[in-house]
DNA sequence: CCGATATCGTTATGATCATAACAATATCCC
DNA sequence: GGGATATTGTTATGATCATAACGATATCGG
């Protein structure tokens, strides 16, 4: 199997030593995340459900009924994108949406029957999804890349 | 600073003792990678340039001129994408295209002088911004990240 | 030489993602 | 009570992202 390549010689330039783009973080973060991402749609992907629905899902499953709000905050999600998800979950009926009486402001999301259920099926799989990802790992390293990625992401 | 929260007492569920979101790879990945972009655009946005664009330029500035099938696996998208970025860059003047003489199917992909400026421009902003997304680890622990999220996205 | 196979790029579709501007509603504080 | 301030959700815009289907071109194998 081929692959392409160019014949030009690369031109040294003169940064090119002190940056390399494997050097940074966010490269390297955004690979590593495809990878997980792809590991998931592999095995949850015939249910037509992507990695955020599925961490909104159990999010809810986890906490019970919240607020549209409190629901992007919960799964790092902005105002704007929770509110596409949660429509997108509504029209597969695995959520309802209600408005909170005693602060009209809010929108309460919580799970149906049928997402509950969705849940606890795809639970396992999401299980043995994330040990794959993680499968060059032993547990020390398991452990100190939670604990790494712990770091980056507080406050 | 109110915070929302729901009254509603939680549901305690089945299976909420076995999983928790905050103990999947991909979702701490995803809210890591979120915070390291967000550093990212925050220094170099008024540039407006986004993190996959400015490593699709940092890539050209190291390698030289590629096709770009190739330039986008060397920054990990896929061929329906890179070849949006590459049009943006096109359109802003800091890339050229033309076909490989050789290989007809081949677009090749260049910096301009002004992509070359600008990257050198930016390099140093994108090593302080690295820096700064590391800041809460010390030697041992960066080293210890770039050596977990190269094992997880090997291959 | 020529058909099978592989690669490159495009198109279309749908889902994330962030940002800014905005209206509605709550809360704070004097 | 009432205005300043904060929070919630929406809308609009633009950029990623992945996938599948497709035509064009190269390469491989007999």
């Amino acid at each position: 199997m081929p692959r392409t390549s160019t014949k030009a010689a690369a031109p040294v330039r003169r940064l090119a030593q002190d940056y390399r783009l494997e050097d940074q973080v966010g490269f390297l973060l955004r690979r590593a995340y495809q990878r997980a991402s792809s590991n998931l749609v592999e095995r949850i992907g015939a249910h037509d459900l992507t990695a955020p629905q599925f961490a909104t899902l159990a999010r809810l499953y986890e906490r019970g009924a919240l607020s549209q709000n409190l629901l992007g905050r919960l799964v790092a999600m902005e105002p704007a994108n929770i509110r596409d998800v949660v429509l997108r979950l509504k029209k597969r009926r695995l959520v309802t949406t209600g408005r909170d009486p005693t602060d009209r402001r809010l929108i309460l999301i919580d799970l149906t029957a049928a997402g509950v259920a969705l849940v606890e099926q795809l639970i396992p799989i999401e299980i043995a999804c994330t040990a794959k990802t993680l499968a060059r790992l032993d547990a020390t390293q398991k452990r100190q890349l939670y604990d790494l990625l712990g770091r980056l992401a507080e406050d």
